[in-house]
DNA sequence: AGCACGCCGACT
DNA sequence: GTCGGCGTGCTC
């Protein structure tokens, strides 16, 4: 072999379990600087990696192979990168190269030296400048900068819809900018639907050069673009979804998490991170100043602020005379029996009709009906690749499976016993529609027009443009009443709702899951939140819900829009069942061929805990299969593993890690850790 | 994770 | 007789 001098250590995108988590040694005709991204042969295939620093010169592996290339154009990954990427690996169990190379473009790894050089040499458009000056401040507002220029946080900028948190994050980014022209922001919001709008403004505001924007829905060269533009410190401001979390970004001064409580934050595949959790960890690492924002906090940000950890910046007005819509219960046990709608609710409906208003009905579950069943034997419309029940699709009279895909056209008769009544059982967005066309027949607009119903849900906005479509039909005034599931209720400005009504938010009451309440009352304070944006209008604006349960605790605060009160009571009955955010806790997940091989990894690993927490600080709890038991023909198992002390949980799964590694019994597909699962 | 090699069922 | 199923093993 010719004679390459240096040895480098390069990460690479092979997932921890692979007993390739740890970087791998190259040699290199000279050294390299750590941060540098390569190209580098695996096997029978070249891949990309980055640079982690020079090997140790005492081992000496027989078969080193060199490294192909290096993109040297690009300035090398700085060490505070680098940290993030090794504490995110090591909090979350996944391998270095893994979270290093999700959180670089895809296109990266496709190109070569040459072809970057040619990319880097186009520069980019000059693009409009400022058009939107800053506005005026309430004195909240006003007061919330002042504590956000004067120190680091963290800060839990907590604010009623509509109170202004978007002004002040784009007067906390220009004052950074003013101080700072070098400074870069970040910016996260959690779904790509709501980065146009919030970019508008940013783009307005700052001139459409500053702000680039990050996410899963821009094309390839598009990502390269924005993360070059980040990388290279020429972006003062990225907009993004949680990837962004991971962007190179070498003068971040200031990162902001827009509705921080939103569970889009935690990645659901591959490397599960919270890219909330991992702003804050940038923030302390980085010197950088973070804001998170909500009107409903997680619990988690908001026992931090009882504990001092965060600093707590109060926005209860909304701008402008704008109030909060008054919310009316209606009691379901007094309403006739089987009603999806009750009548008064249908009323206030027909009144915003006649008045020329629009009203906005929700219910989450997409389809016509979530099972179709037979009325003379007892066959159901299972999926047969899954523990679930196919949904019956009325506008394309399908069976879906909401799980896997697998998709037929609904069958003429019972296929078990042929009997040919076969109905829907239990609602969803389509049949709501449906019913509301049929009770609203009669509604007449100002014009004496008959009433106008649309749905909108990811079956309606699945088509790319559809939604945008959709939204413009509403905020044209082409709508009367808006179904949807809760996508409707997320950041969109309907400014002439005055009605919004939970059909059936019960279940979420009484569910197993802890956070159920959590997300209940965030979704209905949002959705509350889009009525009455139009103070014109806000006196008129109502938020209904409809209950078998009126005199629950969430739903009198919700009555009060009360959520300290809300969090208080949760925050209590968490610290008594011990639940987070006073326990803190990891799940392992197993796939299998059954659920038999599935559970006795789990069993196989909760064997080894013992020996691994002598000291007892850590609970693992026994096997169960996952509440969807299997999904296209793969069965799931799951265990919890829980402890007090965050230290001792991450000690415990670090030192569980190789053992998992090592247990792999026949039938085993695949396994995962969740650290800080949202839902068990 | 890829991508190979390696042994058992239905097609030209 | 081959094409191809996916089970296990390896990658500096």
């Amino acid at each position: 072999m010719a004679d390459l001098a240096a040895r480098v250590q390069v990460v690479v995108p092979t997932p921890a379990h692979s007993s390739l988590g740890d970087p791998l040694t190259y040699a290199s005709e000279e050294p390299l600087a750590p941060g540098s991204i390569v190209r580098v042969p695996l096997g029978r295939r070249q891949v990309c990696g980055v640079v982690w620093g020079e090997a140790d010169e005492s081992v000496d592996p027989p078969n080193l192979k060199p490294i192909a290339g290096v993109l040297g154009e690009l300035p090398p990954l700085s060490p505070a990168w680098r940290q993030l990427v090794t504490f995110t690996a090591n909090y979350y169990q996944r391998s270095l190269g893994e979270v290093a190379l999700a959180a670089l473009p895809p296109q990266l790894r496709e190109l070569d030296a040459i072809q970057l050089a040619r990319r880097l040499r186009r520069t980019a458009g000059e693009g409009t400048g400022p058009t939107d000056p800053p506005h005026a401040l309430t004195s909240e507002q006003d007061a919330a900068l002042a504590q956000i220029d004067a120190g680091r946080g963290p800060f839990l900028l907590f604010g009623a819809t509509g109170s202004g948190k978007t002004e002040v994050y784009l007067q906390a980014v220009a004052r950074l900018l003013a101080r700072e022209p070098e400074a870069q922001a970040l910016v996260l919001v959690p779904e790509i639907n709501l980065t146009p709008q919030l970019q508008a403004r940013f783009e307005a505001r700052f001139g459409a050069a500053a702000v680039v924007a990050m996410h899963s829905g821009l094309t390839p060269p598009q990502r390269l673009r924005a993360w070059i533009a980040a990388h290279r410190g020429q972006a003062r401001i990225v907009l993004g979804t949680r990837m962004a979390v991971l962007a190179s970004l070498p003068t971040l001064r200031l990162i902001v998490v827009d509705e921080e409580h939103d569970p889009s934050y935690k990645q659901q595949e591959g490397a599960r991170y919270s890219a909330r959790d991992l702003a804050i960890y940038r923030g302390h690492a980085e010197a950088v100043t973070v804001v998170l924002g909500s009107a409903t906090p997680s619990l988690e940000s908001w026992q931090a602020c009882r504990k001092g950890r965060y600093r707590q910046l109060d926005m209860a007005l909304r701008v402008g005379e704008g109030r909060l819509p008054a919310v009316r219960l209606v009691d379901m046990q007094h309403q006739p029996k089987g009603a999806l709608f009750s009548p008064p609710l249908l009323e206030a409906i027909r009144a915003r009709i006649a008045r020329g208003e629009q009203s906005l009905v929700f219910l989450n579950r997409r389809g016509y009906a979530p099972v179709l069943a037979c009325n003379a034997c007892d066959w159901k419309s299972e999926c047969p690749h899954c523990s679930a029940f196919r949904v019956f699709h009325k506008i394309d009279r399908t069976l879906r499976c909401h799980h896997c895909g697998y998709t037929e056209r609904v069958p003429r008769a019972c296929p078990a016993c042929g009997n040919v009544d076969i109905a829907p059982v239990g609602r969803g967005t389509e049949r709501l529609e449906e019913q509301l066309a049929e009770l609203l027949a009669d509604a007449q607009r100002p014009d004496g027009t008959t009433a106008r119903i649309a749905r909108m849900d990811a079956d309606t906005t699945r088509a790319k443009g559809e939604l945008e479509r959709q939204l413009a039909q509403v905020h044209a005034g082409d709508v009367d009443v808006l179904v949807g599931t809760q996508m409707v209720t997320k950041g969109h400005d309907f400014r002439r709702i005055t009605l919004v009504a939970a059909v059936n938010p019960d279940t979420a009451l009484f569910a197993s899951d802890f956070r159920a309440p959590e997300r209940l009352f965030a979704l209905l304070m949002q959705a509350g939140g889009r009525a009455g944006r139009d103070a014109a209008q806000a006196e008129a604006s109502e938020m209904w819900v409809q209950t078998w349960h009126p005199q629950h605790p969430l739903y009198a605060a919700l009555r009060r829009h009360d959520f300290p009160a809300f969090a208080e009571a949760e925050l209590k009955q968490r610290e008594a069942a011990g639940m987070p955010p006073f326990a803190y806790q990891a799940l392992l997940r197993a796939e299998a061929r059954t659920q038999a091989a599935a559970q006795a990894f789990l069993a196989a690993a909760a064997a080894e805990a013992p020996a691994l927490d002598p000291s007892g600080r850590v609970t693992v709890y026994a096997p169960v299969p996952m509440g969807v038991q299997r999904v296209a023909n793969v069965e799931r198992a799951q265990l919890l593993v829980e402890s007090a002390s965050r230290p001792a949980l991450q000690a415990f799964l670090a030192a569980w890690q190789p053992l998992l590694q090592a247990t792999r019994p026949a039938g085993l597909i695949r396994w995962a850790v969740d650290v800080d699962p949202l839902a068990i």
